[in-house]
RNA sequence: GGGUAGAUGGCCGAGUGGCUAAAGGCGGCAGACUGUAAAUCUGCUCUCUUCGGAGUACGGAGGUUCGAAUCCUUCUCUGCCCA
């Protein structure tokens, strides 16, 4: 199967430019993908991307990487309906460094092998560029019509906040990665998001009225979920792919917590799994869906690709003692149990806290498992509180000594997702 | 430069002197149901609170008034039209 035809079972192609799988099959090709640089880590909507790339080296093409230092610095207008603010320069070089070190986590950079994956950073030629040599080389090229006919473009320019020149110039920048790439090592083939096509083909457009080159471009349709909210935004906000911003446990729950009517789509875009193998799990989770078979499976091959065999398998575990046996009395997790779950927030408080006893209302807000004491009367009011598995609702309950785990412990659940462990020493 | 329409809580959007911490929707949180789902239903959603209240808030600054998101002045920003 050549990579179109494998991207194309997965649900992973929206457009693709005619010729583009031609140029696949005829030669080992260099093929790129931009990465913005506007955190610091990666996020779940990068994986695509990632993976992507992961796709063209496993079927022998060469993988690269853009990032985009100057392009950052512009800010791209898709998809955005206000103004952007710019970031600093210092922040940008942050999230550049971040970015790259995380990316030579997923594909090989190894410099042996023909097709190696490398790794660009646009500043690099952009930083030479005159404005004036940009306005005659580049931007004489390009016509406003042409710029202002895409979409991305025509919704600021009908839109109630217009755009700026800065950012309307954007996508002739995206344009010239292209150009750039394609002259100096042998580019000819962008891909990324569908938001992005119109960014894509204005570069590849400009292959061809500079240089009399021919480049292509395919997208991947952009992951929506089902019941329209947005892909990769949990309570906590951002699913990150570093481990200090979302630990693997967490991580391991978003895709288990995937809804079925997007399990299907996603376990072939997230995962490697052959065709036949994801066909066979389709089928088992027709017959029984609440074993959740596709759920598992795809947060099983995720969090083992972005966090290691390791990392699954304590997540796993940890699932297993806060979820599989919630209705299990609360004496039957261990010390060892306790302590080494991972999903689960640690707080300290004084042991004297407790001679007294401790309203639960002080009590929630002190180990700040709410942020006021109004905060945690509401969440109590709303029956949003367990202490030791056991619901409070009582607004005037006392937390005692007798309570504790182990003389130890508390376990506190805020909602069913959220757990803390209040050990008091 | 001239004209004109705007700026309201995370977002959208109503409100045009007191009944307004500000309708409604979205989003978010929590509960019920369940499969740790989806859909649905219910409650909460400016901050703090001794749950009695208190404080801050309708682009910024001044003013009128017993009282202003609402009226006046001025500044800033944005859209649209004309030059």
């Amino acid at each position: 199967m050549n990579l179109i035809e494998e991207l194309r079972w997965r649900g992973m192609i929206a457009d693709i430019m005619p010729g583009t799988e031609e140029q696949l099959v005829k030669e080992m090709t260099t093929g790129y993908v931009g990465f913005d640089p506007t955190a610091e880590s990666l996020h779940i909507g990068s994986l695509v991307p990632i993976i992507l790339l992961v796709h063209m080296q496993k079927s022998g093409h060469k993988p690269m990487a853009l990032i985009g230092g100057a392009t950052g610095m512009i800010g791209d207008p898709t998809g955005k309906s206000d103004e952007r603010n710019l970031l600093s320069e210092e922040t940008l070089q942050k999230n550049i460094e971040g970015i790259q070190s995380q990316l030579k986590q997923f594909i090989s950079f190894d410099d042996e092998k023909p097709n190696a994956a490398i790794l660009v950073n646009n500043y690099d030629w952009f930083k030479n560029i005159s404005f004036i040599d940009f306005l005659r080389d580049t931007g004489k090229h390009i016509t406003i019509n042409y710029m202002m006919a895409k979409d991305s473009v025509k919704k600021r320019i009908e839109g109630e906040n217009g755009i700026s020149y800065t950012e309307f110039a954007y996508q002739l920048m995206q344009g010239y990665d292209f150009y750039w790439l394609y002259k100096n090592k042998n580019c000819k083939l962008q891909f990324g998001g569908s938001d992005q096509w119109g960014n894509m083909t204005t570069g590849s457009e400009l292959i061809r009225r500079m240089c009399g080159g021919e480049a292509f471009v395919f997208t991947c349709p952009l992951i929506t979920k089902a019941d329209g909210g947005k892909f990769g935004k949990t309570e906590g906000g951002n699913v990150w792919l570093s481990a200090d911003k979302t630990t693997p446990y967490q991580f391991y729950q978003f895709w288990l917590n995937t809804s079925d009517a997007d399990a299907e789509k996603w376990i072939k875009i997230f995962t490697f799994l052959t065709k036949e193998e994801i066909n066979s799990l389709i089928i088992q989770h027709q017959q029984n869906a609440s074993d959740r078979v596709l759920q598992k499976t795809l947060a099983k091959e995720v969090t083992i690709f972005v966090h290691g065999e390791n990392e699954y398998e304590k997540a796993v575990e940890t699932t297993q003692k806060l979820f599989a046996n919630a209705n299990a009395p609360i004496e039957s997790l261990s010390v060892d149990d306790l302590e080494n779950m991972e999903g689960v927030q640690k707080i300290k408080l004084d042991l004297h806290n407790l001679k007294q006893g401790m309203d639960i209302i002080s009590f929630l807000a002190d180990s700040s498992i709410l942020a006021s004491k109004g905060e945690a009367r509401k969440m109590l009011q709303n029956g949003g509180i367990s202490i030791n598995r056991q619901k409070i609702s009582d607004v005037q309950f006392i937390v005692q000594n007798s309570l504790l785990l182990h003389q130890k412990y508390l376990f506190v659940q805020k909602g069913k997702k959220n757990y803390y462990l209040v050990s008091f020493e």
